[in-house]
Order: structure tokens, then sequence, then C-alpha cells
DNA sequence: CCTTGACCTTCCCATCATTGGAACCCTCAT
DNA sequence: ATGAGGGTTCCAATGATGGGAAGGTCAAGG
């Protein structure tokens, strides 16, 4: 099947079968004779593993990991296992980081009027940073793109 | 003051400075005759407010809202605390697909051995995408930079 | 046989906030 | 005068993804 079935199979858009494969997550597949991609079961069977790791908030990178093992019949379940649970180590670590500054920002906001007062304890909050205890890394935890999930 | 002694007052690195100024976010500053950028107490003083809103995970668009309030003394409150309650709630759906995430994997992982056997749970979800309800939207979640807080 | 529309190809650009580095200029203390 | 340690601009990369242009290909229908 060409890219455009094997996207639709597997969820993952054509875009982004290309940009994988590129980037050496999964192998370069056949071609026909014109240079369209062709795809078989196996490969759109990889795709939606990597749709399902990728679903599941793992890295490109860990998903070679993930790949590399799944594909190893003499893999350990506690090398994926491993891999998981620092995984979920990093989720649970944002989750506490948005965490903080969800209960910051709420505690301040409870204190705000919301009227036509130009007083806010938000306004001065982040005037003095007296209070909250947020202190995340660098931003840029999207999850920003609303749509891409209706295939 | 130079660019580096606001930085080390700010918390806000020079580099950050000078991006923030060219995307427009605080306004040019005064330059001395060789051309380096030149800085009073009221500029550290709305960058340490920049400081906290980004601590606070606001986007860099909605900081500039916020400085705009802040500036403004005819302000109603209620801008400002439904500025702060959007950011909130854009944080708590981040937070419930992380947290949707690693509550799969947690299950997941939990059925694992984890030993040297290859048989995996964890794996086999991958594969046929069977349990877990994560479906979160693209990644993108970062909060990747460990460091950049000690200043 | 030729057109049309739906597909495919590659390549480049944008996103968001941030970091890194190169190449160069300035200032101050030794 | 030299060197260290600032500063300046500009360009590139990060990660995962979407958007679009320019062009080739394929199947169906007139």
């Amino acid at each position: 099947m060409n890219i455009g079935e094997a996207a639709r199979r597997s969820g993952v858009t054509a875009k982004m079968i290309r940009y994988y494969e590129q980037s050496g997550l999964i192998p370069e597949v056949a071609r026909t004779d014109a240079g369209y991609r062709y795809y078989g079961d196996d490969d759109v069977h990889r795709l939606r593993f990597v749709r399902r790791a990728r679903d599941l908030g793992f890295t490109v990178e860990e998903i070679g990991e993930l790949l590399a093992l799944w594909q190893d019949d003499g893999r350990r379940s506690a090398e994926v296992k491993s891999l998981a649970l620092g995984h979920i180590d990093t989720l649970r670590e944002k989750i506490a980081e948005l965490e903080a500054m969800a209960d910051t920002l709420q505690a301040l906001a409870d204190g705000c009027s919301g009227d036509d007062r130009p007083d806010c304890p938000i306004l001065a909050d982040l005037e003095t940073g007296k209070a909250s205890a947020a202190r995340p890394g660098p931003r840029r935890f999207g999850v920003t793109n609303p749509k891409s999930q209706e295939h």
C-alpha cells in the first residue's frame, strides 16, 4: 500500500512517517518504480507501535529503544520496564511542576476580586515574586496542537 | 547597569533579555555610546515580572498582556483574573494528559515481571494498543532543561 | 489519447522558548 | 599594550509537527 493508506491504517500522518524514516526511527521502506514508498502489513504494525508509544509520551529516541527491544526476542523485560519507569518519572516530574504552577496561580486568582477595580494579587505577586513556589525549568511543555487525533 | 548585571539581578539570562527585546515583549532600552544596552532599576523590575510569569508557565504572548495590564492603572482586575484562569485551564489540561499517560504506563509496568524473561505487558500493549486510554494531543510538553534555575 | 483529480515525491519554512557559537568590538586593570 | 572579561549581531540547532510549493504519477472517464 502507499503511504497515505499506511497513514490511515496506523494513525500516523504521512508527514510523520517520512520524518520517522528520515530520522532513522523506522527503516527505509521499499519503493515502486515511480519512487513511491510501498508499505506492507508489518510496516503498518510497526507504525502503530510507534503511534502508541508516542501517545504515551515517549520521545522518539525512547521509542527507538522500545522498537529495538520489541524486535529482540532475547530481550529482558527488565530493560523494558526500566525504560517505562524512567519515563513515568519524567512524566511525574512534569506533572508536579505544572501542578505547582496551577496551585500557585489558583491561590492568587482566588484572592482576586475580578471586578472593575485594578487591585489584583496576581499582578502583585508577579511584581514581587513573593508568594509562589513554582520554579520550573524553562518552558516549552507543549501538547499544543488540539487536532491530529482525529484520523 | 549593563545587560549582564541586569541578567544577574533579574534572573533572566542576557540572551533571553535580548530575545524579549527583539520580539517586542519589553521595550528597547537605552544604549551607551559604544552600543551597550543600559538598564535601570525599572527595567530590572520589569524583567523580574517577566521571569515570575515565565515561572508560572505563561507564554511570552500572555506575559505581554500581563505586562500591559500591569502598567495600566485603569485596568480591571477581572481581565487579569480571566487571563490567569485561562492559563490554569491550560495547565490542568496538560496535567490530565500527563497523568493519563503515567497511570496507563504505571499499570502496565506493574504487570511486568522486570526480570530476564522477554514477556512484557508494556510491549504487548504498545503492539496492540489494547488497554490504555491516554490519547494526548501531539507531544512536545518539554520543561526539558534541568539547569538554568541556578543563578 | 488526453484530461482531471487524487495521490505521491522532495525541499524549505514556521512553530515555541531557549541555548550555543562565531566573529567582532569595548573597557578596564595590570 | 595586552589580556580577560564584558558587550554586540547574526546564524543555527533543539523536538515533533504542520504547511505549502513545485513537480511527478496513477487511475478513471470523456
